[in-house]
DNA sequence: TTTTTGGATCTTGGATACAATTTAAAAAAA
DNA sequence: TTTTTTTAAATTGTATCCAAGATCCAAAAA
């Protein structure tokens, strides 16, 4: 039931399987994408093809060159040291826009999410926490007006593999705590104080993934 | 002798065009831009135009919403303050990583690149000043081993009319008084002092363009 | 008069077939 | 063995066609 997400175009849906793919290592880094190939394997014509390529190029996750066509790219330790770095910033600076704006709504709606992923580290259910985090970390940034950035964050949070990070033993546990300190930096209605907690946040996950990686 | 530059392929060629047509108004924002009149305005097919308008929906100048087509985005004075904010600090970031793998060569290429401009400034060429500026900018990133930062701030760049901060009256040539304490911050092997220039040197940008626009 | 409904029309999304370039690899010649 | 030439593969681009969704305007109903 992974696929009954329905897309509005074809070409998303194309997008998200390779997408797919690359996560789960069925495409490898370095790999070429051949258009024609992975036409036939999905059962579409080249054209959503390129555009799901061009989308890809994006977010970061291949390299269109020209005719040479697209590789898929690897991620070495100081990419990913990178993306927590941006990633750590752009967000910290969008909560930080976004707080005042956030109705008792949202708040109520994040700390629904906060018991969620409470109950998915419970039931040990990786994919639903990590969906739920991703959800709350949207929903902390609605109320910010700026576009572009919170573009970038969903790009940045899209474009890598979610899933790894929660891989870290004991890590859900740690990150929702986290979340929880978030909660009471709204209560108390201190944007910059949220933002430090969301910078140091996506911060320590980075340092903990790259220490992993070792 | 404009387009004389040759690209690759035809649809980097068909994005510039496109891209050239948002900055000079010819496509006013919130404007639709037709697949159909596009391909036979510029006598190409299709296909090219809608790669094109995917990679302008990545530089953020159009929007494409899935069976509705693409529109001219708006530039608000917002999004002026947005842009120059991010960019001020992702700039900032990528020289203080690159400084200290910058070539003697790098230098003096930097250094003729800011005595170009002050040429330019006595010939009063907008567009050249404009040219060096970027190929400075760009230059001074080098070093830098961060892909990701350095594709975003290529793309802020050529994502918004370079032109228009130039426009401001005697704007140049503090812009380049500016370049030659870069300059000096770079002999002193200083990459914090570096990077604060830079920051200042975009967000002063910034400021005065928004004050120009009331 | 205002609202709603029902197409007619336009535009994008996608498929297919074919020509043209470019790259890369294999084969042949020096 | 090295260099050159040829050949094959892959991408890029063109042309055409059809289907699905969006837009808009006119006619019907409240």
């Amino acid at each position: 039931m992974k696929q009954s997400i329905d897309f509005t175009t074809l070409q998303e849906k194309v997008t998200a399987t390779i997408r797919e793919a690359i996560f789960t290592q069925t495409f490898k880094p370095g790999e070429r994408l051949i258009q024609d190939e992975l036409a036939a394997k999905l059962g579409v014509s080249r054209m959503p093809i390129r555009e799901a390529l061009r989308c890809l190029e994006r977010e970061g996750l291949v390299e269109v060159l020209p005719h040479k066509g697209a590789q898929v790219i690897g991620i070495s330790k100081e990419d990913i040291e990178e993306l927590y770095y941006l990633r750590s910033f752009l967000e910290g600076v969008t909560v930080q826009k976004s707080m005042n704006f956030l109705t008792s709504g949202d708040r109520e709606e994040l700390q629904h999410l906060v018991e969620k992923m409470d109950q998915d580290i419970r039931n040990n259910n990786l994919d639903l926490f990590v969906t739920h985090n991703q959800e709350f970390h949207t929903l902390l940034q609605k109320g910010c007006s700026w576009k572009k950035v919170k573009m970038l964050n969903k790009q940045f949070i899209e474009g890598y593999p979610a899933h790894v990070p929660s891989l870290i033993p004991h890590s859900m546990q740690v990150s929702n705590e986290e979340h929880k300190a978030m909660l009471e930096a709204l209560d108390q209605k201190d944007p910059v104080k949220l933002r430090q907690l969301v910078e140091l946040h996506i911060m320590r996950a980075g340092e903990k993934l790259t220490q992993l990686i070792e």
